[in-house]
Formats: structure tokens, C-alpha cells, sequence
DNA sequence: GTCTATACTTGGATAGAC
DNA sequence: GTCTATCCAAGTATAGAC
């Protein structure tokens, strides 16, 4: 097989892993089955099973970036980025991506030589959340960079909570908080324009 | 040596060796040579070295609690409950109190058997946090029960990046930015009752 | 570029002596 | 109650054939 495809199986079969057994069972041979190939490919293309999971970071934010950009551009007011928020949430739960993620931060916690390289590939986020509220009402609240931190932070945790009681119903509730606070400070906005 | 003390030993072995360690590296091993003593005690005592890592995180709990409590006791407005949480996240970084809890919560995002025992230890928590909200202008946002869940998924995440970037500026920063808002709900809470 | 085979390491868990 | 000794499973990584 030629080498790029080689390659993108051993990707999406890390992604797969990651998602479903986590960092702690993502072996080379549990990678390796699932991209239907040999075990010892990864060593050859990868180097390391380590390198070729922080690979698989990078597909997830790839495939991510371009939706989320999308949804984000929709939005009008601060309202329609709450949605926008909501409904990137619970994409993510639902397929997954957040796994990924989360599984590599995670595994970063306690390893020091992961850290830089996941809090790397982590910075995107912040910085495309700080666009995303750059020029809303919520600048009102503060800097968008300072928000845009509290918000990676809020997405983490709620991602953590959700799979931990499997139940999304709890993150639902504050999105709908969020969306009223969101509908207050849109219409204080406008008054203060007008 | 009695029971007892080779218990306290060994769940202190495991407290620091999540937090240093991580849970990938919460080896029966590893955490005997911490406690002083030999590895087949810790199935002789707790069957499994799952099972001493959750007594870990119970151990945890237990220490945390009494000075969560004496904070949030000692406050009389939202303000002031910011600045305890404040205090509280900062102690708990400092000392890796919660990297306990995170490394927990975070093998248990990919292992089924483990969740529910990680989420029956967590609840106690968002009850803690309802609690404090209660009867604080911060109802006025919504349910203490809704807002709590927030609060811990916030207080996870935060503590999630600032390990990662090895930098507690950017949540220094958002308790700031909370301090300025209780401020506003305090006054607001004033004006209203008057 | 991909495979088989294997060397080496770490770790969970148990048996049995003391 | 604690230790030594050991079995067995799983995992990383490499050598070398094809």
C-alpha cells in the first residue's frame, strides 16, 4: 500500500482508539488491528505510538476547524454564537472528537514531555474563541483572550462531566442559561447604540 | 505493622502517585516502594489497585471538605464566596489536590467500569456548590443545581489548562474578572431589597 | 513497504514461607 | 500481616526476511 494511505489508516485507527479505549489502551497492536495492518508500521511511519496519537490530534482539529468556522460566521449576535456553541457541543460529544482531545490533555497531566506538545495544538482553540467573541456583547465582560480562556476551560469540564454521568442533560440546562443572558445583553447592546 | 497504618500508607502512596504520576503509572509497584512496604499488600488489603486508587480519591475528599466548608462559611456575599473559590482552586493546584481528582475523572472518560465509582465521588461536590450559591445573588441566574454544575465543570477545566500550560495566569485573570461581576449582583441584590 | 519473529520490560495477581 | 518468588499477560521496539 502506498504510503499516505498507510498513514491515514493508522490515523483514524488512533482517533478510533483514543475514542473508545483511551490513551491508557492505545497500544500499537489495538492501533495497528484497527487499521488493518501490522504493528510494527507505526515504528516506521510514526517513530512512536506517542507521536502518531499527537498526529491524530492534529486530523481531529482539521476536520473540526472548518465546521466550527462555518457555524461561527452564521452567527449575528451573541444569541446565534450561543447556539452555535450548543450545537458544536453536543456534534462533538456525539461523534466523539472531544474524546480525542480530552484522552491526549489528560494523558498530558501527568507527562511532562506530552505537555508542550498538547498545549501547542490546544492554542488554535483559544485564539479562534477569542475571534468568535471579539465585537459581541460579551466583550462587555472582559478581554475577548481572557473570556476565550474561560471558555476552552468551560467546554473541557462540561465534556468531562458528560461522559462521566453519560448524561447531557445537566450542560443542556446551562446552554439555555446561556442563551437567556446572551438574548439580555444583546438587547442591552442595542440600546446603548441606538 | 497494624492494619491501619499500612493502609493510611499505601492510600498516601497512591495520592502522590497519581498526582506525580499520573494514573498510566499507578503501578502496585510504584506505590508500595512510596508507602515502604511490598507490593502484594496492596491486594492483601485492597483487593485490587483500582480499588486503592479509588480509596485515594475518598481520602481526597475528606481532607478537602472541612476547609471548603469553613471558607464558604466565612462568607456573606457573592464576592466574597468568589474570592474563597479563588482561594480553593489556588490551594488545590498548589498543592495537587486536584490532580488527584483529574487523573481519576480522566481514566474514567474510557473505562465503563470505573465512571459510575468516579461519579458517585464527584457528586458530593456539586451539591457542596449548590449549597454555597443558594440563597446568593447568583440565583438569580438560574437553579443553584444547574448553576453548580457549571461551577465544577469550570473549576476542572481551569485546572486542566493551567496544568497544561503550566501557567495560572489566564484563570488568575477570570476570578478577577468574576470578582467584578459579584460586585455588580451584590449591589444590584442591595438596591432591590431596599 | 509490509510482514514475522523475537528480545526486553513492566505490571497485575497469587502461592507459600515466615 | 508481611515478605519472596513466580506466573502470566500485554506492550514497546527492533531485526531481518520477503
Amino acid at each position: 500500500m502506498a504510503t499516505a494511505e498507510t498513514r491515514d489508516a493508522l490515523v483514524a485507527g488512533a482517533m478510533a482508539t483514543l475514542r473508545e479505549k483511551g490513551h491508557a489502551h492505545a497500544s500499537a497492536r489495538e492501533i495497528a488491528g484497527r487499521a488493518g495492518c501490522n504493528q510494527a508500521l507505526i515504528f516506521y511511519h510514526f517513530g512512536s505510538v506517542e507521536r502518531l496519537l499527537l498526529a491524530a490530534l492534529d486530523r481531529v482539529a482539521e476536520l473540526r476547524r472548518e465546521r466550527y468556522q462555518a457555524l461561527v460566521d452564521e452567527s449575528r449576535n451573541l444569541k446565534e454564537l450561543v447556539a452555535a456553541a450548543r450545537t458544536v457541543f453536543e456534534e462533538d460529544l456525539e461523534l466523539g472528537h472531544t474524546a480525542v482531545l480530552v484522552e491526549m490533555i489528560a494523558a498530558a497531566q501527568a507527562n511532562a514531555a506530552l505537555r508542550p506538545e498538547v498545549a501547542e495544538r490546544l492554542r488554535p482553540w483559544r485564539g479562534f474563541a477569542a475571534d468568535a467573541l471579539r465585537g459581541t456583547p460579551a466583550a462587555r465582560l472582559g478581554p475577548p483572550e481572557e473570556l476565550a480562556h474561560g471558555v476552552v476551560a468551560m467546554y473541557l469540564g462540561l465534556e468531562l462531566l458528560a461522559v462521566l454521568d453519560d448524561d447531557p442533560a445537566p450542560a443542556a440546562a446551562l446552554f439555555e442559561r446561556a442563551d437567556s443572558l446572551a438574548t439580555l445583553l444583546d438587547l442591552f447592546s442595542l440600546r446603548r447604540r441606538s
